[in-house]
DNA sequence: GTCTATACAGGGATAGAC
DNA sequence: GTCTATCCCTGTATAGAC
């Protein structure tokens, strides 16, 4: 039907023109490759994903992946966001009338090692001096999280399952620090058992009996 | 005094024979190269630490370094080491009777954000497939953690700050995961108050007053 | 517009000179 | 015991094929 001539493209998905990548088809691409990369990290993790790795595997050159990718860094945020986004889509389904932390404990480590590894690994860039982009969207995702976290606190504490001398606030930083701590723990050594802990926190959460 | 010529060695420190710096004045001069590496490691974190790097900053060549440290691995894995001795010596001076997890915070948080930021690449590493000693050195690592805590809780509990039903096993990961997770977001974000998530913690942990 | 081919600077590891 | 020279691999950048 419609032509799909450069002279009239079909509009951007974003305002920023001169971007490559930006146009329908490019797109549809885009989320190929993006697509596969996720399967690919997924299983060779951060450090054995070079770029020459990442595109034989898909079948592309290193170099067709940063017309897509600006550089490393991006496509593998790319890749964290956009399992970020299914995990979330998967969340919604679920039932927020309790405090739910050990579904929230199974969302998080139902990554695959080789994801959870490469998180790890772009958190630590974040935190290293001149990783701009990896600093400003794990500022955000942890944001995110800890909103979340709270929005699920506060219905919790309508269902009485809070207790109410707790700031919700700092709950909800420490049910992502505890999420997260644990889960560093498990990986190294599967010997830990991350749902001891969970509940734990759940339990020390509730109002007591009396 | 005693002569120090390689045929009458004074003894190893270690009984691994044919293993590099063992003897006296190689252990000095490792010692010597691994304070200076732990100075530039603060300053410049993981990324910015090649061998040549550290090296140069040194005032050796990148090919010494590896005559002491089998890889660039093992060289930051030693740096991590002796600031945990350094840490223990210094954290032995403190009161056990109290929970003191605010005061574990400041050890915790008390290095340099370049060597924060060094463990936690670190860490990442060793949950990669294939990086058997740091692995091994975190998985270590944090089971002393847990021991430390788990005695610092047993303490705790005797003096009355610590409720009775909870594991003092699993209340142990929990702690050391809530350090590490608050620790996370409060280096990404700054204004995340990792206090307020300590001191929650460690009210949770305290018995009710009734 | 999309991709390949190629060049470059810098990395860790290694061998051999002194 | 330390260095220089070298190897192969990496991310990044650019030129030009189609």
């Amino acid at each position: 039907m419609a032509s799909e001539s450069p002279a009239a493209p079909e509009a951007p998905t974003t305002g920023g023109p001169g971007s490559r990548g930006r146009y329908p088809k490019g797109v549809r691409r885009r989320q190929e490759i993006l697509d596969r990369a996720i399967e690919v990290l997924a299983e060779v993790g951060f450090e054995g994903a070079s770029l020459r790795a990442v595109g034989e595997a898909i079948g592309v050159s290193h170099a067709a992946l940063r017309r897509y990718f600006d550089t490393r860094e991006d496509l593998f945020l790319e890749v964290l966001r956009e399992k970020d986004r299914q995990a979330l889509a998967e969340a919604h389904a679920l039932d927020r009338r309790t405090l739910g932390l050990s579904e929230s404990l199974e969302a998080f480590a139902s990554s695959v090692p080789g994801l959870m590894a490469l998180r790890h690994s772009m958190v630590a860039r974040a935190l290293e001096a001149g990783n701009e982009r990896s600093r400003g969207f794990f500022v955000e995702r942890y944001a995110a999280l800890r909103e979340e976290a709270l929005r699920t606190l506060v219905l919790a504490r309508e269902a009485g399952v809070v207790r109410d001398d707790v700031s919700l606030d700092a709950a909800a930083a420490l049910v992502i620090a505890t999420l997260d701590g644990l889960s560093t723990q498990w990986l190294l050594d599967p010997g830990v058992d991350m749902h001891h802990g969970v509940e734990l926190l759940e339990r020390l959460l509730a109002p007591p009996p009396g």
